[in-house]
DNA sequence: TATGACACTTGATCCATGTCATTGAATGGG
DNA sequence: CCCATTCAATGACATGGATCAAGTGTCATA
């Protein structure tokens, strides 16, 4: 089952509505009723397409809304004035991205495609318009606000508590979920993003990130092969973040 | 000058409203006008003092709505398995938190007193009613969400590409900038928080942050004396800085 | 003043990761 | 198809901080 509208041409896409969208139930338009869906749908901005390796927008550039990925990947980051990156968050089909630029009307991080990407974008204007007559919009984007926020506490659990081991094995777990929560496989997909990136994710160096892989190979834990990953098993997968997940 | 109110009788803090809050212009009330301001007075929960470690929340318990710090200060943190904490953020005067609940209506993180704290309640159903006819309020909601998300992208940046150097310059300086916009000193301060959880905050060793405070002190950028922070030489400190900050 | 609990400091040691250098594998352009 | 370029893997080595183990200061209580 093809999900993702990556082949259809772009004419075809521009007609796409939230409606349509096999992504709808897992974007902003979660929770709408039809009625609501459709009024939110007039304002939508509809997707382009990107090569790998784009902008989307910087540091400073004007803040016009959500960004919601379509097919593709995104990363967003901040930099060091070195040059490092610390990459805040990778955004897959039907994950939104854009929110730093809620303080200021300005954005706060880079946003960079990592893949040939399409996206919508939802005029944070119209939105907001929008959400004086639409309650159930309001409690969509807050559920949407906290989420990101609590998904940034996760990350800085990660960086500040856990091992590169946990690391890795953490995020391999977080990509898992994702691409099964899109209804595909949660064991065998390709990684979006390079060495580079997952190790800027991280906070640890590309060679680590080289050698975690080739120990979690030799534990038999999962198949390596580039950016194609075969998780082996799970269970041993969640074994090694058993003590990093936070008490509830 | 005494700015907050720690000393005042239960009784009278009863009647402090956000117009004769000397915070206000700090915390949420900021922007709104007399009126509308009067009008979200009406449903905020007065503040009750409370102990030094206190536990306010922790996770699982009823999201209620936003907090708004008076006098103190609080901290933030998820745990991992085995008792280590990731501190998330420090709250002091005119500082809102909370916003972990929004996701799910359940707090997800502890919140613990720092110190004799007290704090307002701001109700989030009220909050979000009044939103449909306070567009100020919507705005002011919304850059609230902003500026914690973006908190949180400085601290990723710091857990992830900062030496533990730049981390605790990194802390120094932002204590400092928020108690100068309190009205008091920026270069002679009290801590409020244990070394155990600045070194919680920056993911790093609490022997760590001992030696690095030394380390401050025979450059003759600070003198510490316990929780007493005097910075001597802020240039110094902004320069150990000056490759951490995201361009712009 | 004595006593205990706790927070902080300090020193010695060790190791998980970073850094640097090299090689090999994949990819893209002409 | 070849060459140039980027990306990933691997080995050798270095080191920033963690860990462990005392020691010291501070505060509360009796």
């Amino acid at each position: 089952m093809q999900k993702n509208m990556n082949h259809i041409p772009l004419s075809k896409q521009l007609k796409i509505s939230c409606e349509s969208c096999s992504l709808s139930d897992l974007c902003l338009p979660r929770g709408l009723s039809l009625k609501e869906m459709e009024e939110l749908d007039d304002h939508i901005e509809r997707p382009r397409n990107f090569d790998q390796n784009c902008q989307i927008y910087q540091p400073g550039d004007k803040f016009i809304g959500f960004y919601a990925v379509r097919s593709g990947g995104v990363k967003t980051y901040l930099t060091k004035k070195t040059g490092e990156q610390q990459i805040l968050g990778f955004h897959l089909p039907g994950e939104v991205f854009g929110l730093d630029g809620l303080e200021n009307s300005k954005q706060r991080c880079y946003a960079t495609t990592l893949d040939n990407t399409s996206y919508c974008i939802l005029p944070y204007e119209k939105l907001d318009a929008l959400c004086e007559t639409m309650p159930e919009l309001r409690h969509q984007i807050c559920h949407l606000l906290g989420h990101e926020m609590n998904c940034d506490h996760s990350h800085l659990l990660l960086l500040g508590q856990q091992t590169a081991h946990e690391r890795l094995a953490t995020f391999l777990l977080s990509i898992s979920s994702r691409f099964k929560r899109r209804g595909f496989s949660a064991t065998s997909f390709m990684l979006p993003m390079s060495r580079h990136d997952i190790a800027g994710y991280l906070g640890i160096a590309v060679e680590t990130v080289s050698r975690l892989f080739k120990s979690f190979q030799e534990k038999d834990i999962v198949k390596i092969n580039r950016k194609q990953v075969d998780i082996l098993d799970m269970g041993k997968l969640n074994e090694m973040v058993a003590n990093c997940e936070e008490t509830d």
